[in-house]
DNA sequence: CGGGAATCTAGACGCTGTCAAGATCAGGCA
DNA sequence: TGCCTGATCTTGACAGCGTCTAGATTCCCG
C-alpha cells in the first residue's frame, strides 16, 4: 500500500500530518472563510482516510479554529514588522499597526473571515464538552487574539508616555484602534468595490480622524 | 388530509408560507448566526415538507440572505427611535445612533451575526446564476444595509452644517462611527464577559474619544 | 524478532441541501 | 355545478457532510 511518503521517513508522521492538516485548510478557506471548510476534503487533498482528522481535531470547529490561530499568528508578525518599519512616532506607529490589520485582511481574507467566525465563537462558549484531544484549542484562540490586542496598547501606552496620546486606559484607546481596523475591513470584504490601493487610502482617511481624537491637540 | 390551516382560509397561503418560514429562520438564527441554521428544521418546525422552502428560496443562503433582511430593517427602526428620543444636538445624536446600533447587536447577536456572515457575502458575488425566483435577494440586501449607513451619514451631514463637526466628506466620517460600532459590537459578541449595560458605558467612552475626533474642538 | 501501543483506515449512521416527479389544491370558465 | 389548468406543496431519491466504532496497519522498544 503506498501509503504515502512524508520524505520517505514516516517516523512519528503523527505531528505532521497534523500540520499538513492545517496547512491545507488554510489554503480552503480562501477566499470565503470557513463555511465550506470540510474535514473530508481537507483530508483527501492531503492523502489520508475521510476520517482521519478527528484524530488530530476533536471536530470541524476545532481543525478551522487552528486555522484561525495560524491567521492570528501570521497577523501578529506582519503588524510587528510594519511597526518597526515605522517612524519611531506614536501616532506613524499605531497608524502603520491599523494599516498593516486591514492590509493582513485585504491579502487574506479567507483567514481574516476565519479568525472572526462566529461559529468558533459557538463552540467556545458552547461546549464544555470535553474534546478528544485538542488541548483546549479556543484557550489557545483567545490568547493569541489578546496578543495582537496587546501590540495596541504597548504602541499607545507609548505614545501616552511621550505625551503625545492623551491620557486614559490604555485599553480603551487601543481598542478604538483595534474596533476602527476590524469594521474596516469587514466593510472592504463585504463590499467588492475599490482596488486595494484605494481603500488603503481611504483606510488612512479615517484612520486619520481617529487619530485625532486619541493625540493631544 | 389536515393540511394545516392559515386562519382558516387557505387563500393564496403561498406568501404567507414565505413570511413564516422568514419569521421562523429569524428564531433559530439566534444567538449564533446562521452556521447551524437548516431549512429543513425550519420547514419541520412551521409544518410543511422539507422541500417546500426551495420553492421561495433558491438555497439556504437565499434564505439567510431574507433573515439578514429582516435584521437591517429592524435596526433601521431602533436606529431611528434612538435618534428621534436623544437631544437635538449632532453629537448626541451620532453616539445615540452608534449606541443603538451596538445595543442592537447585543440584544439579537444571531441575528446580528447573520447580517453580517461571510457566507452572503459568498453567494453574492460568487453566482451570477439566476435564482429560482428570488428576486435577486443580494441588491435588496445591499440596499437595506446603505440605508442603515445612510442614516449615518445624514447624522453627520447635519453636524456639519451645523458647524459641530469637521467638514470633510460626509461618507468618509460617517464611516468612522459605523466601522467602530460594527468593531466594537463584534467585539463584545465574541467575548462572553462584561454585562450589557458594563459593555454600553464602554462604548460610551471609545465613542467618546472618536467624537473628539470629529467635532470642531 | 515479536508484542503492545500509537496511528490510521473502513464502514456505517443520521443529518444536510438540492433536485425531479407526482399529488393536491385554488379559482376561472363551461 | 363540475372540470381544467396552473400554481403550490409533497414525496422520494441522491450525494455529500461530520462523527462514531471497530478493526487494520505501522512503529517503537524490549
Amino acid at each position: 500500500m503506498p501509503r504515502k511518503q512524508p520524505e520517505d521517513r514516516p517516523y512519528h508522521w503523527g505531528e505532521k500530518l497534523r500540520s499538513d492538516l492545517i496547512a491545507e485548510a488554510v489554503r480552503q478557506v480562501e477566499p470565503w472563510g470557513m463555511g465550506r471548510l470540510s474535514t473530508r476534503e481537507v483530508a483527501k487533498v492531503v492523502g489520508v482516510s475521510h476520517a482521519a482528522p478527528n484524530h488530530y481535531f476533536a471536530n470541524r470547529l476545532a481543525l478551522a479554529a487552528a486555522v484561525a490561530g495560524v491567521g492570528f499568528e501570521r497577523m501578529y508578525d506582519a503588524i510587528t514588522v510594519a511597526v518597526t518599519d515605522a517612524r519611531n512616532r506614536p501616532s506613524e506607529q499605531l497608524l502603520a499597526a491599523c494599516i498593516a490589520y486591514i492590509d493582513f485582511a485585504l491579502k487574506n481574507p479567507g483567514l481574516y473571515r476565519t479568525m472572526y467566525a462566529a461559529d468558533l465563537a459557538e463552540r467556545l462558549n458552547d461546549s464544555p464538552r470535553g474534546m478528544r484531544q485538542g488541548t483546549d484549542w479556543f484557550s489557545n484562540l483567545s490568547q493569541l487574539k489578546a496578543r495582537v490586542f496587546g501590540l495596541f496598547v504597548e504602541l499607545v501606552r507609548d505614545g501616552q508616555s511621550r505625551d503625545v496620546f492623551r491620557r486614559g486606559k490604555p485599553d480603551d484607546v487601543a481598542r478604538v484602534a483595534t474596533a476602527l481596523s476590524h469594521g474596516l475591513a469587514r466593510e472592504f470584504l463585504d463590499e467588492e468595490l475599490g482596488s486595494r490601493i484605494d481603500r488603503i487610502a481611504h483606510a488612512k482617511q479615517v484612520l486619520g480622524v481617529m487619530l485625532t481624537g486619541i493625540e493631544i491637540r
